[in-house]
RNA sequence: GCCCUUGUAGUUCAAUGGAUAGAAUGCGAACUUGCGGAGUUUGUGAUAGAGGUUCGACUCCUCUCAAGGGCACCA
């Protein structure tokens, strides 16, 4: 990654000053690089010089020319030059030679570009949707969806060990509550087209060896098996639908039946940290930094929420040895989080535990606002979504927008703007490679690939087109590198669509297959090196590559 | 009342404390007889308000205004 390497070449430069005592000692945590917004300042650039001029007192200026004369003398064939501007940014160009050799780099690792070793294959659950089997999924409680499976291929990408999960919460309550509705009895809640479905299968004298079949009286075993049919018939088809695949389903009753949970009660009772109050057993959560205390088992003797959470988090950590969890939550189980903590913390996991919030969703019809509720049967299911746009629209659309955006889906709009979406442009520049690449018309002209790389002149790639093209591609690690810290999934769409615009733009400028077969030669390199990034890409969003459009 | 998140072109969204706030879409103009006219170039137009910190603020701090969410022995 050049990234790297100017940030290698940086920390030398400061050593090397200390060393000759130039600039005196000092601490700094990192070194921040990012690309200038205008070409006439580089291809990378560094505020080095005005941090460090914080910490020393001295004139920024004066810092950036004593590194810079360091960094001259370091100076590698990669870089074309240094300079330093006002009030103290040094500023990066990159050599043509170099990004001419990138290209046959990236042909060369192909699906492989941007495989990074940051994880170390450390093991990381990716915990997202799981919400509850009372109803279909809505386009709310779906949100974390295509986030969290992203986030998910960028961290197998940065060298982690993933799993993806779905936990169902099919005990309690809302169960309760589902089977009273299934009954349509006095305390029924939930309404809709399914229920009146799984009223008639359940309810109904059906043959005897159907399993779910056959008259159910008990409402909470009614509740059960509509939770179950839910989830294998309703919310996996919908997963797959927007081209999920998760590793684990993990059922919430199977903690309960194997005594999972009373452990826990177990657990935290030697580390004293229950108390009985009001006739219900509490968690001293408070103590871990908690607002409140929580309570674990109710006055009725049944167990809350959090108890079954926290049982299964050591099973998330202890079982399965994860070294890092991270669960998607909606903003609506806000205040479960310090609780969740603080349980974590007690069984001796501390910080190991992230849990990331998505805002809701406002469906907008005609401008006019939509309160959704699957109670009153009031809701828009991603089913109904993916049958006006693609999965790929969809996806790319939550993709581009940061999980704390309080974002307004218009629906109308949102059929309507699909066909003039951004994937279809990136798409798009997928389907002209492809098509660069069917139409060559000398067998000559080998098309390079992974086993049979032939020597194309890359030193003919100078237009300006084609070197910005390739400064594109290599950013491409990157992108990985930064998203797998931050989780800042949007910075992904976003780079899919600057480098399919340096394509088309390249495209515009540079003839591919011509006459001239070395130009060919180099320039079908390129294309293909685009072609591969520009997979990957597709890849980690989970959007489709389209041979013909 | 307290806590979390958010407020950026007409609209929907970007921008590790950096240099002239960037796209899409809308509206306006132009290019493209050539590997796909689903492309390219270009004009228009925005940081809710008031203070503060900083060499430098959409970004950090304080207050005001506005929106969503949370403050359960519900999940």
């Amino acid at each position: 990654m050049v990234r790297g390497k100017i940030n290698n070449l940086i920390k030398k430069a400061i050593k090397n000053a200390q060393k000759e005592k130039e600039l005196p000692k000092f601490k700094i945590d990192e070194v921040s690089i990012e690309h200038p917004e205008q070409e006439k300042y580089g291809d990378y650039s560094t505020n080095i010089a005005m941090q460090i001029s914080k910490i020393l007192k001295k004139d920024p200026m004066e810092i950036a020319i004593i590194l810079s004369e360091k960094l001259k003398m370091k100076s590698e064939k990669f870089l074309e030059k240094i300079e330093i501007v006002e009030p103290g940014f040094i500023n990066f160009f990159i050599s043509k030679e170099y990004l001419q050799k990138q290209v046959l780099d990236i042909l060369k690792k192909g699906e492989k570009f941007s495989d990074l070793d940051i994880g170390k294959k450390k093991k990381i659950q990716i915990e997202f949707i799981s919400a509850n089997p009372t109803g279909p999924l809505t386009i709310g409680n779906a949100r974390g969806g295509p986030f969290g499976d992203v986030l998910g291929n960028i961290f197998k990408k940065a060298g982690f060990k993933i799993e993806k999960a779905y936990y169902v919460n099919d005990f309690g309550n809302q169960i309760l509550a589902l089977g009273h509705s299934v009954l349509k009895d006095k305390e029924a809640v939930y309404k809709g087209k399914y229920i009146d479905e799984l009223h008639k299968r359940i309810l109904a004298r059906s043959n005897t060896r159907s399993v779910l079949g056959g008259k159910e009286k008990d409402p909470y075993k009614a509740g059960q098996k509509a939770a179950k049919i839910i989830i294998d018939e309703i919310i996996k088809k919908t997963v797959k639908k927007m081209g999920i695949k998760y590793d684990e389903w993990f059922w919430e009753s199977q903690l309960h039946k194997t005594g999972k949970v009373d452990e826990i009660i177990e657990f935290l009772k030697k580390k004293k940290l229950v108390y009985k109050k009001d006739g219900a057993l509490w968690f001293k959560s408070s103590k871990y930094g908690d607002n409140r205390d929580r309570v674990l088992v109710k006055q009725d003797g049944s167990k809350t929420y959090l108890t079954g959470d926290i049982a299964y988090h050591r099973y998330k950590f202890e079982k399965k040895k994860f070294n890092k969890v991270i669960n998607i939550w909606g903003a609506d189980h806000y205040g479960d989080i310090s609780g969740l903590k603080a349980g974590t913390e007690a069984l001796g996991h501390k910080d190991k535990l992230d849990i990331i919030l998505h805002q809701f969703v406002t469906i907008l019809r005609k401008g006019e606002k939509q309160r959704m509720s699957k109670r009153k049967g009031v809701y828009f299911t991603i089913n109904e979504l993916l049958d006006e746009i693609s999965s790929d629209v969809m996806r790319f659309f939550f993709l581009q927008k940061s999980i704390n955006t309080h974002l307004n889906f218009d629906i109308a709009l949102a059929k309507e703007q699909s066909e003039k979406n951004p994937v279809y442009y990136i798409q798009y520049a997928f389907a002209r490679i492809q098509s660069i690449l069917a139409k060559i018309p000398n067998p000559k002209f080998q098309i390079p690939n992974k086993s049979q790389i032939p020597n194309p002149k890359l030193e003919l790639l100078k237009h300006p087109s084609e070197l910005n093209l390739i400064k594109q591609l290599i950013k491409f690690p990157e992108v990985v590198e930064d998203t797998a810290k931050d989780y800042q999934v949007q910075r992904l769409p976003q780079y899919a669509f600057d480098l399919a615009a340096a394509f088309h733009q390249f495209y515009r400028d540079c003839r591919v297959v011509s006459e001239d077969e070395n130009f060919s030669q180099a320039r079908l390199a390129l294309a293909l090196a685009t072609k591969t990034v520009l997979k990957s890409v597709f890849d980690l969003m989970g959007i489709s590559a389209p041979k013909k459009m």
